[in-house]
DNA sequence: TCATGATTTGACCAATCGGTCAAAGCAACG
DNA sequence: CGTTGCTTTGACCGATTGGTCAAATCATGA
């Protein structure tokens, strides 16, 4: 005789999925809870990897119950997807900043840079990425193929431009762009490596000059 | 009435933990087995990560049962640190092989080679090196601050005289290691990112003639 | 052939995990 | 101050997981 059958329409869950139109605004309160919860996702799926980590670990480290954490996240999942989506975008912004007007030797070492800052600044989102994509990236598997592939074609065919102008050495384009994302994550994702062999030495100091030497050494004609 | 107490000496497992003096020699089907699991093992852990992988599936990909798998390693845990310390010899060897009296240049190239070439045939080893890595190091972290760093220091300090006699260009010795193993391991870790961006092109044959230009720019005094 | 020890397994257990639900709290506005 | 809809939670559920156990099977040598 339990089980009321009637759902009374109460229990919405803010943000719908997909069709429904107009999803609402999103007030303040929700956006904030949402940015709180992925930040606390970001952390623990970081370090522990998306199968590795617990609704119940991250929900408590955003301060909240599991069911509440549920109430603004439909699922593990979609905590996920979103961190992941969000962060291709992140992740390219500093490769399409490499401007084809611009001085190649320093337009590289800027992008060298910049990627070398964003391994120091957001150690996280890098594991993050790097946990998905040494698992094969089942998750954004296609957009490997399709965004970050046009996205790397655009930029290697500028640079293979200006070595054929003789304004760079000659080498593969596409992996000189591997070797830059290599090289500069490598300081995120093996940190604690990285940091047990240097031991004090702060592994970012040395790393800029290092790398700056080795990039230009490289692409000088 | 059940629940007898008395063991009855039966159901023994196959090589005891820690003391218990002389641990039988391991029978050559205890030998086939174990290496059998490692091998299933090696695939699971490396490509869903420790927690992510479970006993059920490592047996079932090395044609056991689970009760089974879990007469030839006392847990889960076992089978992974099995693997891990196994590991780290293997990992370090290339690096061991550098040798102080031969032509600086040449040394480099080879050790880049070498461990190039163990990314294209043991892509999961690296794998499983790389989760643990990522992920904090959680079960070898000691070994990095002794084992590893010792063996890094002492190459560096190969090198750095390599520097100091002018045979080699200036850089910072650990950080060109840190180079060598980011850039090579990179195309096991990465490796669904890099066929995705390079397309029907073999990774491994731009990246060996890529590498070796890299160092010899980088190098060349 | 039989005894002995090594190997294998089906059944089972306790713990953990992702997710649900109904009810309770709470803020804002009329 | 009361109603309405957003927010929060304790209790709970089914599924999965690592691991155990007693009994069955197998191999081998006397």
């Amino acid at each position: 005789m339990p089980k009321n059958p009637a759902r009374k329409a109460a229990q919405d869950k803010p943000q719908e999925g997909k069709a429904g139109g107009a999803a609402r605004p999103l007030t303040r309160i929700q956006a904030q809870k949402r940015a709180l919860i992925l930040d606390a996702a970001l952390e623990v799926f970081s370090e522990r990897g998306f199968r590795g980590s617990t609704v119940d670990e991250i929900a408590g480290r955003a301060g909240l119950s599991k069911p509440n954490l549920l109430y603004y996240f439909p699922s593990k999942e979609a905590i996920h997807e979103a961190l992941l989506t969000g962060l291709l975008g992140t992740w390219l912004d500093p490769l399409a900043e490499i401007a084809p007007e611009g001085e190649p030797l320093d337009e590289i070492l800027a992008y060298v840079d910049r990627k070398l800052e964003m391994s120091r600044k957001y150690p996280r989102e890098s594991r993050l990425f790097a946990n998905e994509i040494i698992q094969g990236a089942p998750r954004i598997g296609e957009l490997l193929g399709t965004e970050l592939k046009d996205m790397v074609d655009e930029k290697a065919a500028v640079i293979q431009g200006w070595m054929d102008e003789g304004r760079l050495a000659q080498a593969h384009p596409h992996h000189l762009i591997f070797s830059i994302w290599s090289l500069t994550q490598h300081y995120a994702d093996f940190d604690v490596q990285v940091r047990a062999v240097l031991g004090k030495e702060d592994p970012f100091d040395g790393a800029s000059e290092f790398l700056s030497g080795l990039f230009r050494r490289t692409l000088t004609p």
